[in-house]
RNA sequence: GCGCCCAUAGCUCAAUUGGAUAGAGCAACGGCCUUCUAAGCCGUAGGUUGUUGGUUCGAGUCCAACUGGGCGCACCA
């Protein structure tokens, strides 16, 4: 319709005499949006104020002349006028409104899907937490968004690889097998003085227990970086998975930091660094020159140790993930890194690289509040909620939704009391009850003996020139911007867009089921309602999917 | 001290990427079930968008400064 209305208001444009040509010269394009008011039309544009400047001339006055000269097909506009400062409104036909049924009723599963994304090969990297211990609530915001992001990428058209990066080795890591060892020790009836910077939680005792059980006392002289780091390192990444899987998400690939060493990515950065005069030795350590181009301070990169700070292997994973043909890169982490990626960035850039590529999304914290309290959480210390207590809680579909609900920039408080109390109250039941509702009448109409089948399928019992009623025309009118809405949440970025349009759909819906009746006498009147209903319900199902909550057909 | 993020109704958040009269949900109050699911609908009330300037036809949105909060500023990730 934007398209169709665009080319119309060029031709007039034309045809008046005023140069269409140098409007898109100077960077003026047509565009169109959705007043908020309802009065103003479905959709405006701006384009006679923003070229006023350029022809010299009153808004109102181009905007007029543009309506004097412009030829609109009277089935799908009924009316276009000048308003406000210059503002070209239009109104379009209930007619065009209910062709969005029958739209949708064909796409089905696949209405709201895209190919704007032209199967750009895109990874969406995110949670990458490493292996030394179980998800937090944290990590949950970071899981659920990346994943929606991927979903949505998919839907318009990406070709997603899901990642996760880790490290299984390293200082924490070590710190990890030493943690098992001395609890270890512990159940061999040692006293143990356990240190306060190894990891405290009762799931490091969990995995001494198991190896007990199996091997017994024969682990005594073992050491922490053998057997005690393997075992901790498979049963937290099983449990790390069992979480993701409860919430529907799956991995395509998980990348491991050590095979950047294994194969030389790293001794290459170097190298590469090294060449174009970008490192330096001071104190024992080398540094990365990032002043010279144009950052803040520099950088160790490798310690004095001999060890890299994170900084090499992320420069290595990056190379790699450009050399792996992604076109779109996604990073995703949490607001404590946010010192960490313009360093990279940097050193990418410096190489060579094109790091428009990649698209770093920060989320800002969880804040989790028991009790009234804020509970503040460490993954060294015990005192954390795990993803899983809150999967626990308050069920897989609250915690993804509360986690998209949204913008990612904003602090999610997390009210833990709240969410077990009002379970039934989370504004996920609203969406899910209308899908349920839409389903209940399904199954009414059936056994009323209605071809709820045969509508589907767009067959002939229908008649949308019987639907009249107002709210039949704005469900009709929510349903058909749904492809809009995932175009947008993909090119911003915010999964949350969804939300907010579902709960419109939602309401438009309860709504229509309150004032107009589906199932009556009139059958050719039911059928058509109970298309809308069918449309319905494939749209809050499709959006449903996007943000992997389920659909359920009852309630 | 420096960098990034944030500030909107009593609370939690939106606001179509700069549009016309800033919207929802909770909480409060008043209505609606012999009819397809009342986990619902309708109505009332609630605001100087942290402050001050600037940019322009037009600012919650962009710029600057300030105030208040979060996260960083490692040879941890």
């Amino acid at each position: 319709m934007k398209d169709y209305l665009k080319s119309r208001i060029i031709s007039a444009l034309s045809k008046s005499g005023l140069s269409a040509q140098s409007l898109t010269e100077t960077g003026i394009d047509i565009t169109f949006e959705k007043p908020k008011i309802e009065s103003h039309g479905d959709l405006s544009t701006n384009v006679a104020l923003l070229a006023a400047k350029v022809l010299k001339m009153k808004p109102r006055d181009i905007a007029q002349k543009v309506l004097d000269s412009i030829d609109l097909d009277p089935k799908l506009v009924e009316k276009a006028e000048v308003a406000g400062p210059g503002f070209i409104n239009f109104k379009f036909t209930d007619g065009y409104f209910l062709s969005f049924i029958e739209r949708v009723l064909e796409a089905g599963e696949n209405f709201g899907r895209s190919e704007s994304g032209g199967r750009k090969k895109t990874q969406v990297e995110f949670v990458s937490a490493n292996p030394t211990g179980p998800l937090t609530v944290g990590h949950g915001r970071n899981a659920v968004f990346g994943d929606t992001i991927a979903n949505v990428l998919q839907w318009t058209g990406h070709d997603v690889t899901r990642e996760y990066y880790f490290n299984n080795a390293g200082r924490q890591m070590r710190v990890l097998g030493d943690s098992v060892r001395l609890r270890y020790k512990e159940i061999l009836g040692e006293k143990i003085d356990f240190p306060e910077d190894h990891y405290q939680g009762e799931y490091i005792r969990e995995i001494a227990q198991h190896l007990y059980d199996e091997h017994g006392s024969s682990l005594g002289d073992a050491s922490a970086e053998g057997i005690f780091k393997e075992r901790a390192e498979q049963e937290i990444f099983e449990d790390i998975k069992k979480s993701l899987g409860r919430l529907g998400i799956a991995f395509d690939v998980f990348y491991n930091e050590n095979s950047l060493y294994e194969t030389g990515k790293i001794k290459e950065v170097i190298a590469a660094l090294d060449k174009a005069g970008l490192t330096y030795e001071k104190d024992g350590a080398k540094w990365f020159k990032a002043t010279a181009v144009g950052g803040e301070q520099d950088k160790v990169i490798v310690k004095s140790t001999g060890e890299p700070t994170y900084r090499l292997p992320d420069i290595a994973y990056h190379i790699e993930k450009f050399r792996r043909g992604f076109e779109l890169v996604i990073d995703i982490f949490g607001s404590d890194h946010i010192a960490t990626y313009p360093d990279v960035l940097l050193a990418l850039r410096s190489l060579g690289h094109d790091t428009e590529k990649v698209k770093v999304l920060i989320h800002q914290f969880v804040t989790i509040f028991q009790n009234g309290e804020v509970v503040k959480m460490s993954t060294r210390k015990a005192n954390f909620i795990t993803l899983d207590e809150l999967i626990d809680w308050v069920g897989a579909d609250a915690v993804r939704f509360f986690f998209l609900m949204r913008n990612i920039g904003t602090h999610l408080n997390f009210d833990i009391d709240l969410a077990k109390k009002q379970s039934e109250e989370n504004p996920v039941f609203y969406l899910q009850y209308a899908h349920a509702r839409i389903a209940s009448i399904l199954r009414f109409a059936e056994d009323e003996g209605i071809p709820v089948g045969r509508i589907r399928q767009g067959g002939s019992e229908t008649d949308f020139s019987l639907l009249k009623e107002k709210e039949e025309i704005e469900l009709s009118k929510t349903l058909g911007t749904f492809p809009e809405v995932v175009e947008a949440a993909a090119s911003t970025y915010e999964p949350h867009r969804i939300i907010g349009y579902l709960q419109e759909v939602a309401e438009s819906f309860h709504r229509f089921y309150h004032v107009q009746r589906v199932v009556i006498p009139d059958r050719k009147l039911a059928a058509s309602r109970l298309a809308i209903c069918l449309a319905t319900k494939i749209v809050l199902a499709n959006g449903f999917r996007i943000l992997g909550i389920s659909a359920p057909e009852k309630m």
